[in-house]
DNA sequence: GCGCCGCCTTGATCGAGATCGACGCGCCGT
DNA sequence: ACGGCGCGTCGATCTCGATCAAGGCGGCGC
C-alpha cells in the first residue's frame, strides 16, 4: 500500500479508476461520472501528515484512492483511540456536518480523490445512486465499528493482537487474490503506536504480545516487516472469535 | 419509557405517530405514508425477551416506537459486549443483509413498528427519501459507536460510569424539555448487568464505582431508581470528556 | 408471615496490563 | 565513521479492575 504507484501515475479518468467499483461512485452512470470528473481533484499526503483536525471546518470530502488514513479521538489529557481506518475506496467526510468529528492522519502515503464539500453535496442531493451507495458503505463501517467495540471492551491483549493480524491477513489475501491455504504472509505497515491506538493498549503491551505470539510459534517475522503465519487457524483461535474451522479469506 | 402507554394505546396512524418526525419515515410524503401504513404491523416485547438472535434469518425490520432494546455481541466463552442501544425512532434491521448481525434483547417493555423485510426493501428502492433518512440515521449511529470506542478503549471505570450518567441525564433532559440548570434528575432503568455489558466492565466494578460517585457527592439516590445530580459540571469533569464549562442538554 | 430469588453491595485477593526505566538496532545526515 | 533519533524490546514494579466469596435488601408467591 505504501509503495504503490506514486500519485503522478494515477489514472485520472473515473472509468479507469482503481476504486471505480467499490467507492462512493460505484453505482454511478456514465453521466454522473462526467459530473464528478468536472469537480474532482487529487491530493496526496505524506506518512504522519495530519489531513484534518477534529473540530476543524470541513472544506473537502473524498475517497481514498490508495494508502491508509487513520481517524482518531483524543481525550483532554492526551489519551488517544483510533476509531476508524480509511482504506482505498473508503470515504472521508460526512454529509450534513460542517466540521470534522475526528483527527485524520495519514498512516502511509495516501492519495485522495477529493471534492469541494458544497459542490459534492449538491450533486448527491440530485443523485440518489450516490446516496444509496453511501448508505451501504456507512452500514459496513458501522458493522466494523461494532466489531471493534467487542474487541475493545472484552478481548485480552493477546486476543486483540491476534484479531488485528487476522484482519490484516484477510485483507491482504483478498487484495492479492491469494488463497489462504496453509502459509500466509502479509506486511505489517503500521507502527506499534498505531496498533496500540487502534487496540486500546500501550506500545509496550503490543510489543510484548507480538513477541509472545512469535515465541508460541503462531507467527514468524520475515524480512521487510513481513509476518508469516504458518497455521492460520491457530491465529483465529487465539483471536477469541469463533468461526473456528472455516478459513474465510 | 418502560411505563408509558401500553401498545394497545398507541395511535396507529402514521400522521399521529410519536416518532413520525424522527424515524426512518421522517422525510416521507403523505403518499409514502399510505404505502407504509399498508404494510406495517405493531409488535411488543417484554423486558428481557429476546427479539432476535445473531445469525438468525431476519424476516422483519422496523422502528422502535417506545421502550429500549439492546444490541450485543458475544464471544465463544460467553463474554458479552453491548454494541448499540435502540431507543424510540431507532431502526432495527439492515438493508441488504439477510441475517441479524447481533443479539437483540428488550431492555424494557418495547414496541416496534415493523415491516416484512422484502416489502420494505421494495418500497425503499423506489423511495429515495427513505434512503436519505436512513443514511443520516446510520451516520449518527456510527458517531455514537465511535464515541463508545473511545470510552471502551481509553476511559477508566470511573469515567465510564460518569460518561454513561451524563448521556442518560442529557437524554432525559432532552426528552422532558427540562433545562439542566443546577439540579438534574433522571431514572436509572437499566440493571447493573446491562451497564456492565455496555461499559465493558463487571457488575461488581459498576456497583463500586457508582458507590464511589455517591460517596464523592457527585450523585445522590432518590426513590424509585432516580439519580439526582447536584452539579452537572462535576459529573462531566468526572467523565473525562472535556467540553468543560458549557452545559449542553 | 415466611422464605425464596433476583439484584445489588461490599470485602479480600489476584492478575493482566500500565508505568517507569534502560537499552538495542537501523537509518539518516553530516 | 559517527552520533542522533525514531522505533522497538525487555525487565521491574505498581495498580486498576477482575475474580472469588459473603451477605443485604426488596418483591413476590405460597
Amino acid at each position: 500500500m505504501a509503495n504503490g504507484p506514486s500519485p503522478a501515475m494515477i489514472d485520472t479518468t473515473c472509468e479507469n479508476c482503481m476504486i471505480r467499483h467499490r467507492a462512493v461512485c460505484a453505482l454511478c452512470e456514465p453521466d454522473d461520472l462526467v459530473e464528478l470528473e468536472r469537480i474532482k481533484t487529487y491530493r496526496s499526503y505524506r506518512p504522519g501528515e495530519t489531513i484534518a483536525w477534529a473540530g476543524e471546518r470541513a472544506q473537502l470530502v473524498g475517497s481514498v484512492i490508495e494508502g491508509v488514513a487513520m481517524l482518531s479521538s483524543t481525550l483532554a489529557d492526551g489519551r488517544r483511540q483510533m476509531v476508524g481506518l480509511l482504506l482505498p475506496s473508503d470515504f472521508l467526510g460526512r454529509p450534513g456536518r460542517t466540521t470534522h468529528a475526528y483527527d485524520v492522519v495519514a498512516a502511509t502515503e495516501v492519495t485522495f480523490c477529493m471534492f469541494r464539500k458544497a459542490e459534492f453535496e449538491r450533486l448527491v442531493t440530485r443523485t440518489p445512486r450516490i446516496e444509496r451507495r453511501m448508505l451501504h458503505m456507512t452500514l459496513d463501517e458501522l458493522d466494523s465499528a461494532r466489531e471493534w467495540m467487542l474487541l475493545l471492551g472484552r478481548k485480552t491483549a493477546r486476543e486483540k493482537i491476534a484479531s488485528l493480524f487476522v484482519i490484516m491477513a484477510r485483507r491482504d489475501a483478498a487484495l492479492n487474490q491469494a488463497r489462504p491455504r496453509d502459509g500466509l504472509r502479509f506486511p505489517l505497515y503500521i507502527t506499534r503506536e498505531a496498533m496500540a491506538d487502534y487496540l486500546g493498549l500501550t506500545i509496550e503491551t503490543v510489543s510484548r504480545q507480538i513477541s509472545a505470539l512469535r515465541k508460541a510459534g503462531l507467527i514468524e517475522f520475515g524480512a521487510n516487516r513481513m509476518i508469516h503465519v504458518a497455521e492460520f487457524v491457530r491465529l483465529i483461535d487465539a483471536s477469541g472469535d469463533d468461526a473456528g474451522g472455516g478459513v474465510r479469506a
